[in-house]
DNA sequence: GACATCGTAGGACGATTGTCCTATTTTCAT
DNA sequence: ATGAAAATAGGACAATCGTCCTACGATGTC
């Protein structure tokens, strides 16, 4: 096979593991017998443990900002756009339900760690944030722009971590609309 | 020594690396050195390591639950008491920015490890839950006492991983007042 | 002061970890 | 078809993990 297309196969199974069971929980093994190769064959694509980290880091980046692009296109105003943001909440609410929220419980985890690609988990929030920040600024609200994505930022991983431990989906659908009834006062309040 | 005193040291020492390491990352090792103790002796004082985290569990459980009966005969309206609770953030707003939420990021951990002690580590957050929503009812808000209290608790989290990720004090600052902003309104809304 | 109990130390154990090395197979340009 | 390069397999490796066992020192009762 192609070594790049094993090597895909390899960072998506590892995005996926790490997601499920955790960043240092997750094995070598774990991985080749997912991707179904040989453990020794993994040292061809990838350096060290570490290296695939921040290769699905990079990969969970350009996911997203592809995701965004998206929302970008399809959403007629940035109110509209934000919406689609809430929303990962309720598509996702399945997996967030089992694992939690995959870029908030990576920067928990790798901040325990004290691991190097702390900043790398760290700039999946800042993706989102920046992103967020240009919505509310197209709202009107340059003024406090990236308080507002701060903030909503911080109420989806609130929502996230709760709706992990108790596994409540009524709450999340709640929450969800509480978030976007807020987000309707933002273009009337100007703070 | 007697068996307390050491047993006593074994949990403190277990629970501050657990919270600053995480449960697997901390190995018996680890705690030994900490303690002073020879990694044998272990196993006079807990059986298995998943027993230290029931322990540990315990012991937080416990903890929280003296400092919410203090709260309870400090505070004089369930509207300070409710204060109290969010202020945490700000009290213990190093720690948190260096390892997060000692419940929030134990929960999400044995969550991922599909863990025993999953339900241990849920129970602190009913803990705070059943505390706040006793709070809400004294407010006069009986009629939706359990979504305030899982609003609150969720707002808490989210400022917590974010504190943690981006290590920015004058957010928590902010959020922790517009919290309290939101908690005046509570009084006054029935709903 | 003898003795049983409590507490501790130190190491053995099998399994698993991340890492590395060396054959062997596959692929593909010539 | 042949040879170089790419890709894989399988195992060796030192270290560490949780667990367990046995022997030694401390403690306190009779």
């Amino acid at each position: 096979m192609s070594s790049k297309a094993t090597r895909d196969h390899i960072i998506e199974a590892a995005d996926r593991l790490f997601y499920q069971q955790g960043f240092e929980h997750t094995s070598f093994s774990d991985i080749a017998e997912d991707v179904q190769i040989s453990r020794g064959n993994f040292y061809y694509h990838f350096k060290t443990k570490d290296d695939i980290l921040e290769t699905v880091i990079e990969a969970r980046l350009s996911d997203r900002q592809v995701m965004l692009d998206q929302w970008e296109r399809d959403g007629q105003t940035p109110e509209d756009r934000i919406r689609s943001f809430i929303h990962i909440l309720i598509n996702n609410r399945a997996d967030i339900e089992k694992y939690g929220c995959p870029i908030g419980t990576l920067a928990a985890e790798l901040a325990k760690l004290d691991h190097a690609s702390q900043g790398g988990a760290t700039g999946l929030f800042t993706l989102f944030r920046h992103w967020l920040r240009q919505q509310f600024i197209q709202m009107g609200r340059s003024a406090d722009a990236d308080e507002l994505a701060m903030h909503l930022l911080a109420r989806s991983q609130g929502v996230a971590a709760l709706a992990n431990s108790f596994k409540d989906e009524k709450f999340i659908r709640r929450e969800v609309e509480d978030m976007c009834d807020w987000l309707k006062t933002c273009t009337q309040n100007p703070s």
